[in-house]
RNA sequence: GGAGGGUUAGCUCAGCUGGUAGAGCACAUGCAUCACACGCAUGGGGUCACAGGUUCGAGUCCUGCACUCUCCACCA
């Protein structure tokens, strides 16, 4: 047996175990038709940076309930990889680039091509290797990018597919335009953020009636530039003379028409509404229904494209400043008014968007969203918690179709191509040789690149070879369950489950697992601004990885936030260094006997023995409920106070006597039972604490070397021969009577070195034999020194202090020590408690409609309590009687 | 404007299908007991936000209200 140290260091164990779990190939997955496979696809960190709390907490469920599924005897399957993040990854190399003093446009497409991969490489090991330290047993064998070669395949694939079916179209369209980052974006990556901005009243004079105006409001001045109408509603009465006359456009002279549509809405503003048909999604919809001209007055960078006008050239900002001051030399400003108002902005960079028209790929989304609807009404996708299908139906039920293209370098290329000559555009994998239309032989690809988000889609799929019929993509999909966080239910889960049906012709996966956001101490979000983000790995060097599981795994119910509290982080520490000391006690202990075999019942178990062979038995059982519903946290709870309280505080503590006894038939039965109890919780408690449980499990089973794993243990069963109700009620009752005597010594303040004789008086013949079964412990762990149990008082002094527990009184002679006040002063509280509990159960109990109404057991179980109240009710009062 | 959370011990949070409120930390007291002071023992502390309702019985189900967080939404 190999030795412990004092205080369990995970510094010193967790790359080695690690190293072991690798060496021996435990984390791959392989088509075997003799199990029932198990499948998770890792949600794919971005390539961008590293990983941050959320991520440890996602891969940490993940990698609980692949490890418990491939203990429990499944071809457990987690799927890794990574995402390329288009947007952010083109972001952060540009940058990078600048850095270095070198411009993304004078680099070319290739050259920076050649910059961004080589960023995904630096970036992809050092995510893999945090997942390696954080215990991940993803099947490393299986690594995927969404930009390797498969994925891109698969990628090119869908978008023919879609395109031929007509479900993916080129148009000129209004979309959203970040010009910081000179790309379209889709409406999913722009958020809404409430601003202070103004509301400008201005005048537009009527053509042909001097003095005559109308006056409408906008946030935006600017887009008067862009004009093509002045929009009334219908019934405003206001307005009905108006309707159909021309304006004069200020600064420009330009006429537009005012027209009438039921968009306006009467109650706000002036009622008069500018039309912006080309900056302004809304203003779009009514240009397109009035046959309105679209205005483009944007340059890509958002500076004003408008020849022949002062504007011209500046800045959005600026334009807006010098149009407001000229609007009011002109005095056609009527007033400005302070405005909040929401702005959307780019969710990576935070500019502000530009509402533009620009011919875009889209996806036409209708007939998509339907199954994938479905797959909630018919159970066939199930969120946990549920209350998720709500959000993720109310997207689909209000989607529109979605923008696909970017303006990037850095991302899946679009397969289409442009004849030179015609113009032709064909869709195809390679480049066309001849042009269907005039012959002509030169093309030249689109530009742009698809949205990140539109490869994540097939991630589930693609992963496994998909559109090959690959043995994998057959026997490992769909998928088990997705593990991932609420904040990107539009923008993954959604895409993934219509893409899964409409490629595929199944679900991806048929349980989304829903978590929320880590947040820092005080509640916040973790942020680069703010500054508060916890390193997971910092975490990890100060306490372990077990002890970081365990943190973002207990006391956190599905799809709520939680708070990383280190002091957490440093209790969970102390339970690992809690189950390694009792494992070393054990240890030092086995080595001192010979051990019965492992496999068969040993002879002279004893009460106690059986109490926590019964506890761990059911235990189990309870643990393998939890874990198939998803509630890791209660599960973990449950081994872990199960390990610290019943088996630490208690079991080991009952054994000791025997073990420290010179001479003990039962030795062997305990030892057994110690390392039956631990083997078993270590495999309960696996799953979550990988390391620490597979370093002292490789020290208990394995002395001579690596071979058989916990992490390929099996998971245990409930098991019938070690199920020992009676002992389990027996335990109880003397643990009871435990803390009833230590108690009363505390209130007396009598030391613990001070031993005192216990009697135990009962009649009872059930009672008496229990208090007979325990006699091996029950002194020690109540700091007698020498126990009685008999039917009458004989040789208990008058003066004895005393406790009363169901059938039984319990005395110990403190002749010195006693206070009768203080005695009579605690039998009185006692009595107090006891009448309290008898009253409420006596109301339960006369209560007829209780009676008749409530289960049968409910009832029996009431009237036991009242009788076990009554009875010491009665034993209380005779002691008191006694005091006189 | 819609939708969904949250509101339980001083703090951070659990609480499954309704049956006398739990954990960790903190606090108090005692203890170097030969696995562990990253420990052991004992204890104090909650009208489960509020108001109704259903029920024999509600932290748990329903309705309303307050406060708070988040998401969605085109109000110029």
């Amino acid at each position: 047996m190999k030795e412990l140290a004092k205080t369990y260091s995970p510094q010193d164990v967790e790359d080695r175990i690690y190293a072991l779990w690798m060496k021996g190939n435990c984390f791959h997955a392989e088509v075997n038709a003799k199990k029932k496979p198990y499948t998770i696809v890792m949600p794919p960190p971005n390539v961008t940076g590293q990983l941050h709390m959320g991520h440890a907490l996602d891969n940490t469920l993940q990698d609980s309930i692949i490890r418990f599924r491939r203990m429990q005897g499944y071809e457990a399957l987690w799927q890794p990889g990574c995402d390329h993040a288009a947007i952010a990854t083109e972001v952060k190399v540009t940058e990078k680039l600048r850095e270095e003093g070198i411009d993304k446009r004078e680099l070319g497409r290739e050259g920076f091509l050649k910059a961004a991969w080589k960023w995904k490489e630096e970036y992809e090991s050092r995510i893999v290797k945090q997942l390696h330290k954080m215990g991940s047993s993803a099947d490393w064998d299986r690594l995927r990018f969404t930009m390797d070669e498969g994925c891109s395949y698969a990628v090119q694939t869908v978008f023919i597919r879609l395109f031929e079916k007509g479900y993916i179209y080129k148009g000129s369209r209004i979309i959203n335009w970040c010009p910081v980052c000179g790309t379209s974006l889709s409406d999913a990556e722009v958020v809404h953020e409430e601003q202070q901005g103004h509301f400008w009243h201005i005048r537009y004079p009527v053509v042909g009636e001097p003095g005559r105006y109308v006056e409408i409001a906008t946030t935006r001045p600017e887009t008067m530039l862009g004009d093509t109408a002045v929009a009334v509603h219908p019934d405003d009465e206001r307005y009905q003379g108006i309707v159909g006359k021309e304006l004069e456009l200020p600064l420009t002279g330009r006429r537009i028409p005012v027209i009438a549509d039921s968009y306006v809405d009467m109650e706000f503003g002036t009622g008069c509404v500018k039309i912006t048909p080309a900056h302004d999604p809304n203003d779009f919809e009514v240009g397109k229904r009035h046959g309105l001209q679209e205005i483009n007055m944007l340059h890509d960078d958002a500076t004003i494209d408008c020849p022949g006008t002062p504007y011209d050239g500046m800045d959005r900002y600026e334009a807006r400043k010098a149009i407001v001051e000229d609007l009011e030399k002109l005095g056609l400003l009527v007033k400005t008014v302070p405005h909040m108002h929401n702005v959307g902005t780019h969710d990576r960079c935070g500019t502000t968007v530009e509402p533009m028209v620009k011919p875009q790929w889209f996806v036409r989304m209708e007939e998509m969203a339907k199954p994938a609807i479905r797959a909630i009404e018919t159970g066939e996708l199930q969120f946990v918690p549920d209350n998720f299908s709500k959000t993720y139906l109310h997207w689909l039920e209000n989607i529109k179709d979605w923008c696909i293209s970017r303006q990037l370098w850095w991302g899946h290329r679009i397969p289409a191509y442009y004849c030179a000559d015609c113009g032709k555009m064909v869709v195809a994998a390679e480049k066309p040789e001849r042009c269907p239309d005039c012959g002509g032989k030169d093309f030249s690809q689109d530009p742009d690149t698809l949205d990140t988000w539109f490869s994540s889609a097939l991630w589930p799929f693609e992963t496994l070879g998909w559109p090959e019929e690959t043995p994998e993509y057959k026997y490992f999909y769909p998928t088990s369950v997705l593990v991932t966080g609420y904040d990107i239910i539009f923008f993954w889960v959604v895409r993934m489950v219509f893409s899964g049906i409409e490629q595929t012709g199944s679900v991806p996966f048929h349980k989304v697992l829903i978590h929320g956001l880590v947040r820092d101490e005080q509640g916040r979000k973790m942020s680069k601004s703010l500054g508060n983000g916890i390193d997971p790995l910092d975490v990890v060097d100060k306490y372990g990885a077990d002890a970081l599981r365990m943190t973002l795994l207990t006391g956190n119910a599905p799809g709520n936030d939680m708070r990383f509290v280190w002091a957490r982080a440093e209790a969970s520490r102390n339970f690992m260094n809690k189950l390694w000391n009792a494992s070393r006690f054990i240890m030092m202990n086995l080595d001192k006997a010979e051990l019965p075999d492992p496999d068969v019942l040993p002879e002279g178990l004893g009460m106690a023995d059986k109490w926590i062979l019964s506890r761990v038995n059911s235990i189990a059982a309870d643990i393998t409920r939890n874990m198939e519903a998803f509630d890791l946290g209660i599960a973990l709870d449950k081994v872990e106070s199960f390990l610290w309280e019943e088996f630490c505080d208690w079991y080991i503590e009952m054994v000791k006597p025997r073990l420290y006894a010179e001479h003990d038939e039962t030795k062997g039965a305990a030892l057994w039972t110690l390392k039956h109890v631990l083997l078993k919780a270590l495999k309960l408690l696996h799953p979550f604490c990988p390391f620490v449980t597979e370093e002292i499990y490789d020290k208990l089973e394995n002395p001579e070397g690596p071979d058989g794993l916990l992490i390929r243990a099996e998971w245990p069963l409930f098991e019938e021969r070690l199920s020992f109700p009676e002992e389990e009620a027996e335990t109880e009752r003397v643990k009871e009577a435990v803390r009833g005597i230590r108690a009363l010594r505390k209130e007396m303040n009598v030391p613990m070195s001070r031993k005192a004789k216990v009697f135990v008086v009962t009649k009872n013949p059930e009672v008496k034999r229990t208090f007979e079964h325990c006699m091996s412990f029950f002194g020690s762990l109540a700091f007698a020194s020498e126990v009685l149990v008999q039917e009458g008082k004989e040789g208990i002094s008058e003066d004895a202090v005393s406790i009363v527990i169901p059938e039984a009184n319990i005395y110990m002679p403190f002749a010195d020590l006693v206070d009768v006040e203080k005695e009579r002063e605690r039998l009185t509280k006692e009595r107090e408690r006891l009448a309290k509990e008898i009253s409420r159960s006596k109301g339960m109990l006369s209560n007829s409609r209780f009676l008749e109404k409530a289960p049968e057991e409910k009832v029996k179980e009431e009237r036991e309590k009242l009788a076990k109240y009554e009875q010491m009710m009665k034993q209380v009062e005779e002691r008191l009687e006694g005091l006189k």
